[in-house]
DNA sequence: TTTCTTGAAAATTTCGTGATTTTGATAAAA
DNA sequence: TTTTATCAAAATCACGAAATTTTCAAGAAA
């Protein structure tokens, strides 16, 4: 289990963002090679993968690279918002000076990433290292709700998201309005300010919302 | 695969609702004589569970059953709460007579083993009855959402909040209020009131919130 | 007594194999 | 041409066992 994980890791990368054409069916007795172990252990890791949603899974029938849609890409998107949105206002309310600090420092790494990106012509490259500093930024976002179950929560729902965007036919969806929209979440964050923080998540993920949204939804307890 | 998901539910009802102290350990060589299959089997299907925080997992040291924390039912409920108001209000938008239908049913049963329950001294016998009645209308509640990730997540997480109430020390949770609780809802759906379901929801499930909950979240975009 | 080793027993993880099922190409029938 | 039947090749699944790691009791040292 020790190699076990690495290979999880790696099967994970693979299927997320490793260019994988979808539908491509995942062949324990093919793939061992390329992490020297048996196809036993391949089963078990693909296993775990198509739990959590990130390969399809069939009984007799294998596993394959998952077929993007766009309900799922409206879904997932729809959950994103939800759990972020929570996570934010939570780290805003419960979060201290070692949050902001954290969060400008992941921004920082994330902002000049972004703008190398803009500058290239091919952001194959450099996507890797954008992806990792996304996802560092929002998981620093919520980072400070006091929930580990809303953290794990949103992990399993961005990786999904991120699959489904990297493997849908449009390819890469960076846009250069993510720059402004980064820095204006985190500029929400340190005015402290819950209700621009939600809008300003929203309007970052609107764009993948495929089909309309509930237009608002009331306060109250809860 | 067949009856291997037999084995799985068999085993995630054990330890949702099968009266295991907490930490017990969870021995594959053992386990296989009760479902008379290989102990790969079985950990196959442990390692299943564990994906979705029903058994909890160390590599080399293997699996247990999760200790129920004041922190963890904070935030099963949280989350249960999160999730279960988004795909209420969702329903009520989307919903249709159908729905209505299919909730009303759900109430009915539901509410026919409550009143059961009310009566009898030992709550034992009736308790799968009512974990299924009740975890089939919340689920109902929520159907018409229109989003499988929702649900998905939502089932997910509330198995988990009904093994930690399940396995925590006060043991049995059900309450009288909660027939007026679930009727309450119920209402409230069927006159499609967003802001008072969430209000409802929120007072049925908020005497599982250990701490500080926020006072209210503000509407918006999102 | 307390702390630190030792080593045998027990548990976990990885692996290759045989049994079962699916797949896909070829031929027969409509 | 289109549909159905056949059957060999390929893939999947459950299993038992070997290899590795942990557990824990008994003895040595502090």
């Amino acid at each position: 289990m020790d190699e076990e994980n690495d290979i999880y890791e790696g099967l994970r990368l693979r299927v997320t963002s490793g260019g994988l054409t979808p539908n491509t069916k995942l062949k324990p007795a093919v793939l061992r090679h390329d992490y020297n172990c048996s196809a036993s252990t391949i089963r078990e890791a693909l296993f775990r993968l198509s739990t959590v949603g990130l390969v399809s899974f069939q009984e007799q029938r294998g596993f394959r690279v998952p077929i993007p849609t766009d309900q799922a890409q409206h879904e997932l998107t729809h959950l994103r918002i939800l759990l972020e949105c929570e996570g934010a206002c939570l780290s805003i309310r419960q979060g201290g000076i070692d949050w902001e600090s954290r969060l400008t420092a992941a921004h920082h790494k994330l902002s000049h990433i972004e703008k190398r990106v803009r500058g290239s012509a091919d952001h194959m490259p450099l996507f890797i290292l954008w992806a990792k500093a996304e996802q560092a930024f929002h998981e620093t976002l919520i980072s400070d709700c006091g929930s580990d179950v809303l953290k794990a929560t949103h992990a399993m729902i961005y990786q999904r998201f991120r699959q489904q965007v990297f493997n849908s036919d449009k390819k890469f969806v960076f846009v250069v309005e993510n720059i402004e929209q980064h820095q204006g979440i985190l500029d929400a964050a340190l005015m402290r300010d819950e209700a621009l923080i939600r809008s300003r998540i929203y309007s970052h993920l609107e764009r993948n919302l495929v089909f309309d949204m509930p237009p608002e939804l009331p306060k109250l307890p809860y």
